[in-house]
RNA sequence: GUCCCGUUCGUCUAGCCCGGCCUAGGACACUGGGUUUUCAUCCCAGCAACAGGGGUUCGAAUCCCCUACGGGAUGCCA
């Protein structure tokens, strides 16, 4: 058999998406399946669209989801240039094989492909006017994942428009074919463009590569119907970083939408996805996006992570956030973090979950504080934590002597420890839920909590 | 309008190709309990689906047909 070669082949004229992230994926996992090649191809026939901007920032997320490609920008190849801006001449010469063949015409400035079979005139009720139609054989498109879809075409089609550039369904099947492209793989909105393809691969005398039609990743119902867009909420990959969801979490999740390892797990490491993937494991019917489960999984991810790997993604995020210096202490991090990891789901959560570990300027929940107080009762207290906590000694600070102390207090008053746990925990953080309790004061340290309890 | 694709818990899915093991399994979410001296994690339990109708068959989520619904295409966008 011959080597698997796929395209991931995105028009560079906005924010990379889900949907396309998730073609992405699927063709870089194929190729990493079957050890054939994944090639990027930058398809900017469309002048009037394409931006430098968008470009990078495709780039800039394909990397980041850690989807690496074998021949495209950046990293060569033999079937360059990979834009297809810079692919005019070999768009020229196929253009002429069609012409020779006698399979184009021109009108009103455009050249058309010329489908074969008897023509006819008749109203179209979607573009509302009378139009030249053909009796074309139907194609037969042999899907993996859909199984043998037939479909004729029926109207000739522009190849290249008035302006003189190619359009799209010209030059992706001469690329594919000039690229030695084998089976693609792209979202099942291509389908019924799939017999023009076809078409023109006959018409070329090349061979047709496999396909395997995506289902659609649709919008959540509470935004609207259809297919998700890039304006729709959560729909860009970009957000994910920037909100610090973990890349190898957001590409599980994203593998998970419309593939299944079908052994009732979930949480897979790239390794063993790449191992299991098959296309003709991929699910016929549509997918919406839950922002929740991807969550959860970014949840798994964190917390299975060692304390070093989770400290090398949390600095910069709280240095931005400007609770540490760059050069902050990597062992009171460490110590910090290690009492953080477990208890939020994504990195975003963290500047404001731990802030009081690095600054005297949190914010305070002040609706907590009057629960706390509703005996009125909270700056008696109080006081009488920061006398019995001020007792112990700084080299004797640490969770065993906590413990103790606060066992001690609570005999003398006749009280469960619990009586001052959260009003000092409130004292200290400014709020009532956090880490475990006595590490945390351990971790912040003697001097700033006793100094916390006497405001 | 026409053509194409699809339809299992609220959501993602397993099962469907090769009918019986399916009183339909898992996960997220949700609800309730438990563990935790705090807060989380965690554990347990519960909720909840084969779109509808016909057929074929001893037997259908699984095969066939129809209907309904959803989606896509129908562009000198990709």
């Amino acid at each position: 058999m011959k080597p698997v070669r796929v395209r991931f082949a995105p028009s560079p004229t906005g924010f990379f998406h889900i949907g396309s992230a998730r073609t992405a994926l699927f063709n870089w996992l194929y190729a990493r399946h079957t050890g054939g090649t994944f090639v990027l191809r930058i398809e900017d026939t469309d002048r009037e669209r394409n931006t430098p901007e968008a470009l990078e920032g495709l780039l800039r997320s394909m990397r980041w989801l850690g989807l690496d490609w074998d021949e495209g920008p950046g990293a060569g190849g033999e079937f360059g240039p990979y834009f297809q801006s810079e692919r005019g001449d070999i768009y020229q010469s196929y253009l002429e094989q069609l012409q020779k063949a006698g399979r184009t015409y021109e009108k009103e400035g455009a050249i058309y492909f010329k489908l074969e079979g008897e023509r006819y005139t008749e109203y179209d009720d979607y573009l509302q006017t009378e139009v030249e139609k053909v009796r074309a054989e139907p194609v037969l498109i042999r899907d993996l994942i859909r199984g043998d879809v037939s479909r004729a075409e029926n109207r000739d089609f522009v190849i290249y428009r008035a302006n003189g550039d190619p359009t799209f369904h010209f030059v992706n099947v001469v690329d594919d074919i000039a690229m030695g492209i084998t089976h693609v793989i792209r979202g099942e909105d291509h389908l019924s463009n799939t017999s023009k393809h076809i078409e023109l691969f006959q018409a070329f005398g090349a061979p047709v590569p496999e396909y395997a039609h995506l289902p659609l990743i649709l919008k959540d119902p509470s935004i609207g119907k259809g297919k998700m867009s890039k304006r729709d909420r959560g729909a860009l990959i970009d957000e994910y970083q920037e909100r610090h969801f973990l890349p190898a979490a957001v590409r599980n999740y994203v593998a998970l939408l419309g593939w299944s390892p079908k052994d009732d797990r979930e949480v897979l490491d790239v390794g063993e996805i790449i191992e299991k993937f098959e296309l003709s494991d991929i699910q016929k019917s549509p997918a919406r996006f839950d922002e929740k489960k991807m969550a959860y999984i970014n949840f798994e991810y964190l917390k299975a992570l060692p304390v070093e790997t989770y400290a090398w993604f949390a600095r910069p995020v709280l240095t931005a956030a400007g609770l540490m210096a760059e050069e902050g202490s990597e062992s009171y991090l460490q110590r910090v973090l290690a009492l953080c990891q477990e208890k939020i789901t994504s990195l975003e959560e963290l500047p404001k979950f731990c802030a009081y570990f690095f600054t005297d300027q949190f914010e305070r929940d002040s609706a907590a504080y009057e629960k706390l107080n509703k005996k009125g009762d909270f700056q008696v207290r109080l006081s009488e934590a920061r006398t019995a906590l001020a007792a112990i000694a700084a080299d004797e600070w640490n969770t065993a002597n906590l413990e103790s102390c606060f066992a001690a207090l609570a005999e003398q008053h006749s009280l469960k420890q619990h009586a001052w746990w959260p009003v000092v925990r409130y004292a200290v953080s400014g709020v009532t839920s956090g880490p475990d309790f006595l590490p945390m004061l351990e971790v912040i340290g003697r001097d700033v909590v006793i100094a916390r309890l006497s405001v």
